[in-house]
DNA sequence: ATAACCATGTAAATGGTTACATGATTAG
DNA sequence: CTAATCATGTAACCATTTACATGGTTAT
C-alpha cells in the first residue's frame, strides 16, 4: 500500500486537502497502522489527479496558499477497490524501543527508564484518544478496526504496568553482575 | 535503527555469515519488530568492514561461495551502545490488512475472509512459534521482549476469534443495504 | 526431477523522509 | 511576543526492495 492508495482511503471517507489528510494520517483512523508526510502526499495528489482517481477544487483564500480540496473519482473508487483485493503484503513494524529493551543490558539505568516510560505513556495515550471517539454509526470494518487498535493498546499497556518492577529489578541485578564481573577479570587478567 | 544497526546487534547475539543473518531476521529474535533482506544485509556489513566495526574470516568452502563469518568488534560494540542510547523514533507498523479490513464493506466475501483468516493464523503461527522457544537462561531484555511478543500475538489472536462470526455477519448485513440501495437508486434514477 | 537450501553479491528502481522555501493568522 | 496552525510545494538525499547473476547440494 503506497501513499496514493492511502490517499484514495482516505479520501473515500471525505474531501480533503493534502493539508487535512496528513492530519488524518497522524492522528485519524489509519495513523496506527500507515504514515505520510507532505513529502509524499502532495506528490501522490499530483499524480492522483493526472491519472483521474481525484478531483480538485480551488478555494481561493487571502494570505494563504489557495486551498486544494481532493475528491475521490469513480475511477479512483475503483482502483482503491482493486488495491484492496490485491494479496496484502506482510505487516511491517519497526521499533527502535523494542529493540533498546532487548539490549536494556546494555543501556544505563537512565535512558532505559526513560525510554520504558516513554513507551509506557505513548501506549496510554493511544488507549484514551481511541476511547474518546463516538463509536456509534461507523461502518463494520471501521468499528472492527477501532477494537482491535483498542484491543492492542490494552494488551500492551498491561503487560508494561505489569511488568515494570520486574523488569528494572533484573536488569539491574544483571548489570551489577556483569559490572563485577568485569572489573574481577580486569584485575586478574583473565581477559583474552 | 538502520540495517547496519541491526547488523550490530545481531552479531552481539554471536558470530554470523549474511545468509545466517537474514535468516535471524526473518525466523529469530528480531523477526516481530525488524526485517531486513540481501540487499541490504550485504552492503551493511561491507560498509561496517571498512568502518571497522566488524571483523571477518573467510570460511573456503568448494562449490559454493566462501562463507564470510562475521564478529562484533569492539569498535562495533560501542557503535552499538552509542545507537542504543539514542532517542528512540516512534514505532512504524505498516499494515495492508489492517487496511483492508478497515474498509471491508468494499471487498467481495471470499477475498475478506481469506485475508482475515491468513491473518488469524498467521498470529496463531507466530505464537506458537514462539511458545517452542527455551527461555531459560536468557538475559531480561530478551526474555522481556518475548514475553511482550507473546502478549501481542494472543491479544491479536484472541480478538480475531471472538469477534470473527460477529464481523462477518455485520459487513454481509451492511453489504446487502448497500447493494439493495444501489439497486433502487439506478431503477429510480436518483443517482447523481 | 523438482524444489528448497546454501552462499555471495550488484545495479537499478522505488519510495519515502528531510530540509528548504514562503508567509499570514490565531491562540496563549 | 511567541508558538502553533493553516497551506502548498520542490529537490536532494537516503534507504530499501526487487531483479538479476551464479551454481552446487540435499531433501522429497
Amino acid at each position: 500500500m503506497d501513499v496514493k492508495t492511502l490517499c484514495l482511503g482516505a479520501l473515500k471517507l471525505g474531501d480533503a486537502t493534502g493539508y487535512e489528510l496528513k492530519k488524518q494520517f497522524e492522528e485519524g483512523p489509519f495513523a496506527h497502522f500507515h504514515q505520510a508526510g507532505y513529502g509524499s502526499i502532495y506528490p501522490a495528489l499530483n499524480a492522483l489527479l493526472a491519472e483521474g482517481k481525484v478531483t480538485c477544487r480551488e478555494e481561493i483564500q487571502k494570505g494563504r496558499p489557495d486551498k486544494k480540496v481532493y475528491s475521490l473519482s469513480p475511477v479512483g473508487e475503483a482502483g482503491l477497490q482493486a488495491a484492496l483485493h490485491q494479496r496484502p503484503a506482510l505487516d511491517k513494524v519497526r521499533s527502535d524501543v523494542v529493540f533498546m529493551l532487548f539490549f536494556a543490558e546494555m543501556l544505563d539505568e537512565a535512558h532505559l527508564r526513560g525510554v520504558y516510560d516513554g513507551y509506557l505513556s505513548y501506549f496510554r495515550h493511544c488507549l484514551e484518544h481511541l476511547q474518546n471517539l463516538d463509536d456509534t454509526d461507523i461502518p463494520a470494518g471501521r468499528r472492527f478496526v477501532r477494537g482491535m487498535g483498542a484491543a492492542f493498546y490494552e494488551s500492551m499497556e498491561a503487560y508494561l504496568s505489569e511488568n515494570r518492577q520486574e523488569f528494572f529489578a533484573t536488569v539491574d541485578a544483571q548489570e551489577k553482575v556483569a559490572a563485577s564481573f568485569e572489573t574481577k577479570i580486569k584485575k586478574t587478567g583473565t581477559d583474552q
